[in-house]
DNA sequence: GCCACTGTTCACAAACCGGAAACAATACGC
DNA sequence: GCGTATTGTTTCCGGTTTGTGAACAGTGGC
């Protein structure tokens, strides 16, 4: 089960550990000095809740060194304490006073998205699920069974969901740097892939014609 | 100014537009039927908001068809009626009930998400947005569908915008130096964009007698 | 108003590009 | 070592894009 870190600035605030453990996650609660968060993060650690209601924390202090790797953080606040740090490291932001419903459903919904978008083990698009870890593809729970290549180079395109890549830039990426082939070997590729996804009439992989290929959600 | 549009499925909310207005922001209302959003959508639209306080709104089928190039959304509801779409395509989410000040931060929060992502590689020129990367461009978040060469051809003259260039110039520019052809090509290809992008009778690329064609904002 | 010139539109042909399929080579499991 | 699955290559085909000539329309000079 994933986990959720409550951070605060002064003693660790009872009311939310409470309504996010009676919502059935698990809870951790640490008093936060603003020199470091790194340590307190464990590696199950899903989500950052970081209580700000009693006294500020500086976000950009905070967050900004742990980089892209860190869970999204979820800042509870007072109304009149919004600033321009909080807006910006938060991934979302609970406007005290709040239901324990609201609560809960915010912490849904940042676990949701990180679900969708940051996680390291599953890539999600649309109906399209990657589980990287296992090598496993599934376009709505059902399994896809893609060959070692087919599977790299879904992966890779997915990943970089709308942005273009040239054949050779495919090749390069996904073949190698020094693979040295011709380009409609990704062409072929990429009709093998759309083979076997492109069932039921969605299109997953678009044709950017005298450019290359994207991947579309 | 940027401005907000705020949809519902029935009569507009007027403590919504009401409150944003005081906030200084420029609101527009609509009520949406679940046919389409998209024609509602002005070229300022910077931001959405999705009142589903008395009744629903299908994120997925009013959303999903704008593609990647509409502008955000923050849906307003009551906190039992989350669901997975509203979830998956709401930008953020206000669970009412909320205080004025809660609902200003949440779409201050959301334009400035928006504006920092503002990628360099994109080219914005009124209502026309090119994203050079990704070998998009959209007229009002509409989706425009161009040939490699009516991009490359559009691309050049909105990077210029407000230079004049001959037929020579452009052949050279864009076709390359060593392309000897007809002047008459440059017109045809022009003639071809405007029939895709001028299609509200507004006019972007104008022709200067005797001279060439010039980009304008 | 007429003429010359330039721009726009249309139609069609050529070139180009991507997709499909067949085939070849390679890797892999048994 | 053999057979099968995977990966890479080549070739052909069809559709789209692009280029061009010609007809038509508009504009300015005289």
């Amino acid at each position: 089960m994933e986990s959720i870190l409550v951070i605060s600035p002064d003693s660790p605030a009872t009311d939310l550990g409470r309504i996010l453990t009676d919502a059935g996650y698990r809870v951790t609660a640490e008093r936060i000095s603003e020199s470091g968060l790194a340590p307190a993060i464990a590696a199950e650690t899903a989500l950052l809740v970081a209580d700000m209601r009693r006294a500020p924390l500086d976000l950009r202090v905070l967050v900004k060194p742990l980089g892209e790797t860190a869970p999204p953080l979820l800042a509870v606040i007072e109304e009149h304490a919004l600033d321009a740090p909080t807006l910006e490291y938060a991934a979302d932001i609970a406007v005290s006073p709040f239901t324990d419903a609201e609560l809960v459903a915010r912490v849904r919904l940042a676990l949701l998205r990180r679900g969708g978008e940051a996680s390291a083990d599953t890539l999600r698009r649309g109906d399209l699920v990657i589980d990287i870890e296992n090598y496993r593809v599934a376009i709505n729970h059902e399994p896809v069974d893609l060959t070692y290549k087919e599977y790299e180079l879904l992966k890779f395109l997915a990943t970089n969901d709308g942005k273009v890549f040239t054949r050779e830039a495919l090749l390069n990426r996904v073949w190698g740097y020094n693979y040295y082939g011709g380009a409609r070997t990704v062409d072929v590729h990429i009709r093998r892939i759309r083979s076997k996804i492109e069932l039921n009439g969605r299109v997953y992989i678009e044709t950017v014609r005298n450019v290359g290929y994207r991947f579309t959600a």
